[in-house]
Formats: C-alpha cells, structure tokens, sequence
DNA sequence: TGAATCTATAAGTGGTTGCTTATATAATGA
DNA sequence: TCATTATATAAGCAACCACTTATAGATTCA
C-alpha cells in the first residue's frame, strides 16, 4: 500500500457521516432507504458517500429488486484497523433495533 | 472519543505528505529546516502542515535556540494505530541517514 | 399499463484544503 | 549592531468536498 492509496483510504473514512454509515454496516448490511431512517441525511447525499466508499473499496453492493444492500467488504486489507477505530466510537443514537420496532427494516425477498 | 474528533484526526493524518512527515517523526524528532532537505517542499507549506498535526494533537514541539524541534506526541489515543498505519507504508526515497551523510542534519547544543 | 417506490446522477453552491508568494518575528554570530 | 538563519503567519488561488434540488432509470404491483 503506498501513501496514496493510504490517503484515499484516510479520506474516505474521514467524514463522521460515513463513520455512521459504516458503524451500521460493521452490524448490519442495510439499504439507502434504511439510511434514510437512520441519518438525517437526504438520500442523495447518502448515495453519494456510499460511491465515495465503494470508491475506496470499503463497501460493496448487490442489487435485491429495488434495493441495493450495501455491507462492509471485510476483504479490505485494512478491514481490521478500520473495525477497531469503530469500536473507539460511541453507538448511533438511532439503531437499527429502532428501525426494526417501527416496522421500518426492509426484508427482500 | 466522538465522532467530530475521529473525523479531525484521520483528517490531519490522511494527507500523503503529512503522512511522510509523521514517518519521518516516528524514526526521530527533527526540525522544519530537515524537512525541508527531506520533503520538495516549501518552509511555509511544512510550517501549515506540522500546525495542522500540532492541532490534532499528533505531534508536538519545543523551542531550541533558532529551532523548533517537532516530535510525534507517543501519548496521544490513537499513537498505537499511526504507527500501524505507518509500518504500511514503504520507506521514504530521501531517508534521514541520507541527511546525515550530507551533513545536513542539525545538531543543536 | 401506469402509479409508486428505490436509487443514481447531474448541476449548482458555499466552505475547506493545500499550496504559493510575501512578509514578519526571533535567535545567532561576525 | 547588522546580516544571516529558522520559523510562523498572512493573503490569494485553484481544486476539491459535502451538501442541495431536480431529474432520470429501474423495479414492483395494483
């Protein structure tokens, strides 16, 4: 790994609207709908992190009808640190356990 | 540790240049005038850099005569993962053993 | 088929970043 | 004292970032 793909690394973990993002994905795989309940955030923007971080190499997708499931790619070499800077973090003050009492967790298929 | 710190943090370290810097810190403490000889860079872009690290608390500094000595802060949280971090990443083409053999590096006292 | 839903992308915008050049401050030493 | 050296800071600038709104593509289902 050399320093610009470190940097490109840095980088697009660095933002703490995506540190969210991937604190869900390290206990769930969940769709932009989901993160839409989740993060105050509007759904292009929340789209447009998860290019940025698949960009990186730190998430993948896969198409389920008319939801894409994004979920961490624990291949990443620095899949490890990127779960123990996680763990220094605080919990979400929304959960995904929030979502699944509201009847709002999305189950394809 | 919050999110907004996390996110300051990788900021100050996911930077290629600020990246080599630290690298060069955790082998010794050194002076803006070594980085200089070490960096293509100019004495006010590395001055902009070393504050931005000093900010995140990454690296500190001490006054020595004309010098200012910069040294990585061993104390900080996050000391352990930087030189993780680090240890990825391929030596620096310009080493300080270079510095030495040119006479390049400042011995103060 | 056509409305509703989920997602991606495009264009625009204000703020930030990393650099440059110019200059100020401070310490050293002839 | 005065030139030299080391450093910090200021101002300016192009590039980038994270967001917004608007819109298009794709899937589902009545």
């Amino acid at each position: 790994m050399d320093y610009i793909q470190m940097e490109a690394y840095l980088k697009a973990v660095g933002d703490h609207n995506r540190m969210l993002i991937l604190n869900y994905l390290s206990k769930d795989s969940l769709c932009i709908c989901e993160f839409t309940e989740l993060l105050d955030m509007t759904q292009p923007a929340i789209s447009q992190h998860m290019r940025k971080l698949k960009q990186a190499g730190l998430v993948g997708e896969e198409k389920r009808g008319r939801w894409t499931i994004w979920s961490l790619n624990i291949k990443h070499p620095l899949y490890p640190v990127l779960i123990h800077l996680l763990s220094l973090l605080p919990e979400p003050e929304r959960t995904i356990k929030d979502l699944i009492e509201e009847g709002k967790k999305v189950v394809c298929d």
